[in-house]
DNA sequence: AGAACCACCTGGCAGC
DNA sequence: TGCTGCCAGGTGGTTC
């Protein structure tokens, strides 16, 4: 399920949690997620080595270690959660990393879970992880873009994408994922199925306002939850509460009351006011 | 070149 | 109750 927030909940926990542990321990129970795992390399990296900085760029949290740095991409059903334990917890439990951390007792296990197996592993030797041909080619970061709105003007010329299809685009804007992008659009007041060619400058502004504020509220709230995203913790996020059109067909627009509309675009279901957001 | 489509996988749910 | 079919948060590669 994760989009940027609850990818951006995730990295604050283990931030908190984990910076600064050693590895002691890496375990893998299969050798595949969505492609091929670098287990080789990965050990490489981590094992024995302290963890210097964990970061997020678009939906991967990035693991830096002295060696290299260790990419994690949690797909639809992904999960990480720690326990003190290294014996899988859940079940789809597919890689155990064990962590000494100081001012702590006993080791941190953190498990890697993930039902569908949509979710990546992936790595970097060297220090120049930035490089790595899955990071290299991202579009801009929303929360600290400081001209998206010109971004995604820019991107947009020329395009008869459909504004919801290139919000969802990684190479112009991360992060945004399904839930968020018919929820910018709402904000805006902008009909998803618009071609990107059509924006005016002002409606681009709009957008990118829209953008960053959901995004931030859903962080604020600990992200989003339909089904499987939990934190560390395992707790739930609490911003599916104030969503205002996602998974809301026939429900009234809590706005002007209208039906919320489901429309299929590019495979993907995507929810909208038909009054809030008129087409043009 | 750009847009649409498909594949990867499991689990939950609606309908029969 | 139990089976079948459909749908789901992502995204890279293929096809049109």
């Amino acid at each position: 399920m994760p989009e940027l927030p609850e990818v951006e909940t995730v990295t604050r926990g283990l931030n908190a949690s984990i910076l600064g542990g050693t590895v002691f321990d890496l375990n893998f129970f299969r050798d595949s997620l969505r492609d091929q795992i670098p287990i080789a390399d990965l050990r490489a990296i981590l094992l024995d080595q302290p963890i210097i900085q964990i970061l997020r760029r678009a939906k991967y949290i990035v693991m830096v270690s002295p060696k290299g740095a260790a990419l994690i991409h949690l797909g639809m059903t992904g999960n990480l959660l720690l326990f003190p334990s290294s014996t899988p917890q859940l079940p789809h439990t597919h890689v155990v990393i064990g962590m000494k951390c100081k001012g702590r007792k006993g080791p941190l296990y953190l498990h890697f879970v993930d039902p569908r197996r949509f979710g990546r592993l992936a790595c970097h030797l060297g220090t120049e992880w930035q490089g790595h041909p899955l990071l290299r080619s991202l579009g801009v970061e929303p929360l600290t873009c400081k001209n998206l709105g010109d971004v995604l003007f820019r991107c947009s010329r020329g395009r008869s994408v459909a504004v919801k299809t290139m919000i969802m685009d990684a190479k112009v804007v991360v992060g945004v994922g399904n839930i968020y992008a018919s929820e910018s659009l709402f904000s805006a007041g902008i009909h998803p199925g618009r071609d990107g060619n059509s924006l005016a400058p002002d409606e681009c502004q709009r957008l990118a306002t829209a953008i960053k504020t959901i995004l931030r509220k859903a962080i604020r709230a600990g992200g989003t939850t339909l089904q499987d995203y939990r934190n560390l913790e395992g707790k739930s996020g609490y911003f599916s509460i104030s969503l205002n059109v996602y998974g809301r067909a026939g429900e009234l627009c809590r706005q002007c009351a209208t039906a919320v509309v489901l429309l299929r675009q590019s495979g993907r279901s995507t929810f909208y006011c038909p009054l809030c957001q008129k087409e043009k």
